[in-house]
DNA sequence: CGATACGACATTTTT
DNA sequence: TGTCGTATCG
């Protein structure tokens, strides 16, 4: 028997050896997924049922992709040169850049980031006039993404939209579009949805790619969303060789458009799929197995799969109940390093719903001096002094790219200001020419004669390196625009203590051309540049020694660990307040529950505060999924100064709220006085809102600080408000 | 143009 | 309660 094919159990070696036809494989948690689809891509090569550049692997994360390529090579014995392994999204950029001159762009389209298309978006609803409160760039661009995600393009769109806000969302979609084209730009979505339509589209392209791809597999399958899916069966039609991997139990992106019907409907699209259910589990305790199983139970929308392990039966779940969430850091903290020995802390993890929770365990962290890492927050491109001199290099290698020229014409200070840049921008639009152009051609504008001498210096410096782009590296274009810009003893003048991380951002960025441009000769800084813009912090995570980890709990997927924390456990926070009146996001949260609870090997400890502080109030009832593990599979340390809830009594918390609600308010003189007023808030009261004016409460949902209400106005309809933003007064 | 003040807002975020 | 973004003033 062939190496590869050695130490798999049966569902394993099955799932490696069946190649032909579309194949499903699900595999539990910890049940060696990674492990079947390695050796399943070097099992097709190894018996030459396809040539290297014949097989795409698909994964979500850059980092997911390079450890596949790292396995399979190493199976192989490299050869993995033509081997494509990579995300959805560097797929179809690399497939844009060759085929970019179908979709009438240029091959060295730049990729907007979040950032950017934030920028753009921001400037259309402004230049059409839009109120900048009711359109926020972010809600517009979410609305767009998701259309994106469903394959409907801006005209489409425009078509089908009614009403007030639609109408205005297709213009704002259409000009940001627009936009986007004239600065020879994409955005995330657009690489799949560009992709996706030339493969739909365009005879030739579609049928080369459907010809060369003779072996698909898909990695997280479960997390796929429209377009990723539309996306495989566009380069499936001849052979249907699909292989793809996930857990619909880990789906936990759904609200990112994530559709998890395509992992539950695979058969039904793919007809004469085989399903192969991986449900032998490697990783965990039989107890954290069946406390993971009994919680994740609860959902309905889920296949039924069961895990099994050989491991030992383990240690019994903790569950540690406290006051407050300082308390929660400081039990947790002591707890880890009183169990740990110091060498462990690599191999121990908190997890938390919310980025913000991070906090109090941060300042516990540094007041012991416990060596730590967080994941999460702003990631190293998002840093403003990063961002800025990447747009440099944007525009550089793409003269069409405004959203950059924006952000640097006036970085450092050449006093050219909005006034300019809004008179810069008129021209462009008239002449229909890019920004740079108009500052290349500014003496030829009366409206711009008197800045003539602060826009020709900076044009001068775009077109020298725009010149130097062809024949110098990245790293020494870099290097040399570092120095030219004076951006180093700029920042260490600003503020010399936070300039210094920024100028060490700085230097670490001119490392990684360095590293860039030695591993890759021939790249053009066109090609760094898509390379960055697809490429995330967690890409770069690695176990970094001794140190204590943080992270949410959606970042941990994929990952393992000794030991796991679950902190925050309380209904609002996990889950989420507004999760809970939605069976949907419901399940999810507790999807995500279970993959945070599947991440331990050996130990995993919940916890909860009784109080939390959230925008000044206090809240807490014991999470759901507390209560939702076998009580013989846990063990409880109480240090609650008050028992007021019995932790079995939050098994159906949001059946019974207001009763609930009430304990601490009773107990807790001056924390809880808004309690008398939603006391009052009741159906039928008529109440008067600082906006909308008169008005009788309909419906009123949930309590504490997410009472929701509907309102009919007069004049306005039925309106739905959150009582604790809306200053409402109950006026009869 | 830059600094300060006030008000609005408040999940998760593979690319 | 903290952060971020806009508005306004000097």
């Amino acid at each position: 028997m062939s190496h590869l094919l050695k130490d798999l159990n049966q569902a394993q070696l099955k799932a490696v050896t069946t190649t032909e036809g579309p194949v499903l494989v699900i595999a539990g948690a910890g049940s060696g997924k990674t492990r079947v689809l390695t050796r399943r891509l070097a099992h097709i090569l190894t018996t030459r049922l396809a040539e290297p550049h014949q097989v795409l692997a698909v994964t979500f994360t850059n980092k997911a992709a390079g450890e596949m390529k790292d396995r399979v090579s190493q199976l192989l014995g490299g050869q993995t040169a033509q081997l494509q392994v990579s995300t959805f999204h560097s797929f179809c950029a690399r497939l844009l850049r060759r085929e970019a001159h179908r979709l009438s762009y240029k091959s060295d389209f730049t990729i907007f980031d979040a950032e950017d298309s934030r920028t753009l978006a921001k400037n259309c609803i402004k230049e059409l006039g839009f109120s900048e409160s009711q359109f926020l760039p972010k809600g517009q661009l979410r609305k767009i993404s998701d259309l994106k995600g469903q394959l409907t393009g801006a005209e489409s769109f425009t078509t089908q939209a009614s009403g007030y806000f639609e109408t205005r969302t297709a213009a704002i979609y259409s000009l940001y579009q627009k936009r986007l084209r004239e600065c020879n730009a994409m955005d995330f979505d657009d690489l799949l949805f560009n992709t996706v339509w030339l493969l739909q589209n365009d005879q030739e392209v579609g049928d080369r790619y459907r010809w060369q791809f003779k072996y698909v597999m898909v990695d997280e399958y479960q997390d796929t969303n429209h377009v990723q899916y539309l996306l495989l069966k566009a380069l499936l039609d001849e052979h249907r060789n699909i292989c793809v991997v996930g857990d619909e139990d880990q789906s936990i992106y759904g609200w990112r458009g994530a559709d998890i019907r395509n992992i539950l409907e695979f058969e039904r699209d793919f007809p004469g799929a085989k399903i192969i259910k991986l449900e032998q589990n490697y990783r965990s305790t039989a107890v954290i197995l069946k406390a993971a199983s009994a919680v994740i139970q609860n959902n309905e929308m889920r296949k039924d799969k069961t895990l099994r392990t050989d491991t030992g039966e383990g240690d019994k779940l903790e569950l540690l109940m406290v006051d407050s969430a300082e308390e929660e850091a400081s039990h947790v903290i002591e707890q880890i390093m009183a169990r740990s020995d110091p060498h462990d802390l690599k191999e121990t993890v908190i997890l938390y719903r919310t980025n913000a929770q991070s906090r109090p365990f941060e300042e516990q962290l540094r007041r012991r001096n416990v060596p730590y890492q967080i994941f999460g927050g702003i990631s190293f491109y998002e840093r403003k002094e990063i961002k800025d001199l990447v747009a440099y290099l944007k525009l550089i290698a793409n003269p069409a790219d405004d959203v950059s020229f924006e952000r640097i014409v006036n970085y450092p200070k050449r006093g050219i200001g909005t006034k300019t840049l809004a008179q810069i921008a008129t021209l462009a639009r008239v002449k229909n020419i890019p920004y740079l152009q108009v500052a290349v051609n500014a003496k030829e504008y009366p409206e711009l004669a008197g800045k003539l001498k602060r826009l020709e210096p900076f044009v001068t410096l775009i077109g020298k390196y725009s010149d130097l782009v062809r024949s110098q590296p990245v790293d020494l274009i870099t290097q040399d625009l570092v120095e030219e810009l004076e951006i180093i003893p700029e920042l260490l003048s600003e503020d010399p203590i936070i300039g210094q991380t920024k100028v060490e951002n700085i230097e670490a960025f001119i490392e990684g051309t360095v590293e860039y441009a030695r591993a890759n000769a021939e790249a053009h800084l066109t090609d760094y540049l898509s390379e960055i813009s697809l490429f995330t912090d967690l890409d770069s995570y690695r176990d970094m020694n001794d140190k204590l980890t943080l992270m949410t709990m959606h970042s941990a997927k994929g990952l393992e660990y000794d030991t796991v924390y679950l902190v925050g456990l309380e209904e609002g926070l996990f889950p989420l307040q507004r999760a809970i009146a939605d069976p949907m996001e419901l399940e999810e949260e507790r999807r995500l529950f279970y993959v945070g609870i599947t991440r331990a090997r050996e130990k995993v400890c919940v916890s909860l505060a009784r109080a939390r502080f959230r925008f000044g109030e206090v809240e807490a009832v014991p999470s759901r999924f507390v209560s939702e593990i076998p009580e013989e599979l846990i063990n409880k340390h109480d240090f609650r100064t008050h028992h007021l809830y019995d932790y079995s009594a939050s098994a159906q918390p949001s059946r019974t709220p207001a009763s609930v609600s009430k304990a601490p308010a009773a107990d807790r003189e001056g924390t809880y006085y808004e309690y008398e007023e939603d006391e009052m808030l009741q159906p039928g009261r008529i109440v008067s809102h600082p906006t909308f004016g008169r008005g009788k409460i309909i419906t009123v949902e949930g309590f504490g600080e997410s009472l929701r209400l509907q309102i009919m106005f007069s004049g306005l309809g039925l309106k739905k408000i959150m009582a604790k933003y809306a200053k409402l007064k109950v006026i009869g």
